[in-house]
DNA sequence: GTGGTCTAGACCACT
DNA sequence: GTGGTCTAGACCACG
């Protein structure tokens, strides 16, 4: 289990760990079946609060992702990586259009807010 | 003073009025010397605590865009329309990097985030 | 009467009246029974509403320092020069007090305090 | 943290609260990354709103001395107590100067505000 | 009328 | 537990 965390992002760790299993799901770097970290391992590898790792983990099983079975862990539930891609997709999609909208309050021209976005992109 | 508030956004009631009024003054609908309307009267218009106009304007204030009488009111400062188009366009440079990094951690290739991209622009 | 206002100071306009007409009685130019100007015509004078024109002139009767008229005007009381310099000086007193106490609460020697005081007094 | 609060001072109880923490890190009683009473235990131990509490934290953060982290608390920013011995003169000097016009306004000799200085210092 | 401060409590998000 | 926002209303000072 390859997590990055960065705790001085905006993005609160207990997303950054959700998004990053999601990924390793869609992937296929888990599959159905295969054990997730325990709660305590997790967070002490990460050096963060087991409460934030139990957070994440509740997220991913609340959406299906991953089922918890008491007293032995925490597994991959049967997966549908497309149906994730697009759900991924549509979140990625919902931040780019509240941007483009926050430009265009700004009265930014969408020929500039597409230059910042390439910047963005090519650096 | 057309100001639009949006409850159920995740962004601060004060965040927003902040945002709409320094893009009145960069936009020239508010000039210098402009008096802005009074606490409660916005408050009153936007149904909406006085407490939180006071917030949006003394974040104005603080960032040197309004300059605020005791007992008077509140006015427009002399506007840099040119810098705070600078801080504007750091805050969409900001957004945009976010989704885009989202996006990369989500395992989207750079090709398709441009799609997402160019499709809201266009659409 | 020559009062002088500075708009840009941090003193409320009614209290840089009220000082300066002590000021005056106290120095004698303005005698027992001299009529003050009319609060329109001090606020006209001076370009600042009437209002505070009347607030200053109510702050001075209630100190004892003036008379006013019904629809005559507003004269100076039987003036006791001593007694006024006596309380205008223990003003100044509480406010030096307070400077001393705020530069001694930062951590300030008296040396340092002293120093800052004649370069104040000097300049 | 001992914060000492007069409420029948004129001075916002927020910035008194700004005004001693300052002077806490100036003179190293707090030290960088040292934890700050969190907001609703200090409101609870000075008996005063968690609001004004959190403004004064609001105005520490917005002046770069401390940071604050959400869900964990307000620590001590990188101190510069240099120029922090600066702010805080600069803060007395406005305070006897505006005490010296005040005196000067009154008709006071410098000879005597002199006097009425050396008297409180010495006091 | 105006802004400035404060209260007592609520709800939310993050750890 | 922590901070972040918001409410509805109060009282004060200034014009």
């Amino acid at each position: 289990m390859k997590i990055i965390i960065n705790t001085s992002s905006m993005v609160p760790i207990y997303e950054q760990i959700v998004d990053q299993i999601k990924t390793l799901i869609r992937k296929g770097e888990l599959k159905e079946n295969d054990g997730l970290p325990s709660v305590r391992a997790l967070s002490k590898e990460l050096k963060i609060s087991a409460l934030t790792v139990k957070k994440a983990y509740d997220h991913l099983e609340s959406g299906g992702f991953t089922i918890t079975v008491h007293g032995k862990g925490t597994y991959v539930a049967a997966a549908n990586p497309e149906l994730l891609l697009e759900e991924q997709k549509k979140e990625l999609e919902d931040d780019l259009e509240k941007a483009v909208q926050k430009g265009r309050r700004f009265g930014i021209s969408d020929e500039e807010i597409r230059g910042l976005f390439e910047l963005i992109l090519e650096g």
